[in-house]
DNA sequence: TATATTATTCTAAAATCATGGAACTATCGA
DNA sequence: TCGATAGTTCCATGATTTTAGAATAATATA
């Protein structure tokens, strides 16, 4: 993988908005503070978790969660889904969000 | 540690620039392309790399390596430092950079 | 000590990014 | 079928980032 794949993943993760979408996602959960965050990821709203496999009306869920425009959480998505980070597919109202694990790994290759 | 530092790190390697003098010091050699990384780092010209422990008149070898002014890669050098994924300090005319190797690791705990 | 070299800081300009509103498309459910 | 809901895209704007030149500070060496 080229020098410029990397940055593009970092980028997609350096903002702090867009990492917690992706720890949404990754970790399945999601928290309103986005406070500290570990292998155990707590929670301030249950509510806007989803199950294993999909996020079932993401964007409300995230909007509800944090405070940004369905817009601009659409294009967070997007800069993740561009970076290689995430898989999603509509399904009716039904959003579902995969993490491309291979792509995960690969950065801790790189780092290690 | 708080979202906020963890996307603070993407951050500072999310500039294709600044994640190649990153890996200068972290591979402890540079190449002029960026081309492919690994955990073999291969060199273009060995002539800018450095010895374990310190880069000697880095600036002007980073300068020769990348296409960047002496003020640009002294900033890049900053925000890694900000980023508390390097620490570097002047000797004189030496100066040494060292990977804050916990940071690094509590990246990959993060992605993990 | 004077001069060359090295790195930092100040300032400014161009480029990129984050964000939301409005208009739009797709889907659900009454 | 019609209204409500979900997500996307277009467009604009304010904020941040990347970059370099000039001025400055620190150090080495002749």
């Amino acid at each position: 993988m080229e020098l410029s794949n990397y940055s593009k993943i970092f980028k997609a993760l350096s903002n702090e908005q867009r990492l917690k979408i992706f720890l949404m996602i990754y970790k399945n959960c999601c928290s309103p503070e986005g406070a500290v965050v570990g292998s155990e990821f707590k929670l301030k709203d249950e509510s806007c978790c989803s199950v294993k496999g999909g996020l079932e009306k993401a964007f409300t869920r995230i909007c509800d969660c944090m405070n940004l425009s369905r817009s601009t959480i659409s294009h967070h998505f997007k800069e993740l889904q561009n970076a290689g980070l995430i898989t999603c597919e509509r399904e009716g109202q039904t959003y579902r969000c995969k993490i491309n694990q291979e792509v995960v790994e690969s950065i801790m290759d790189f780092l290690k």
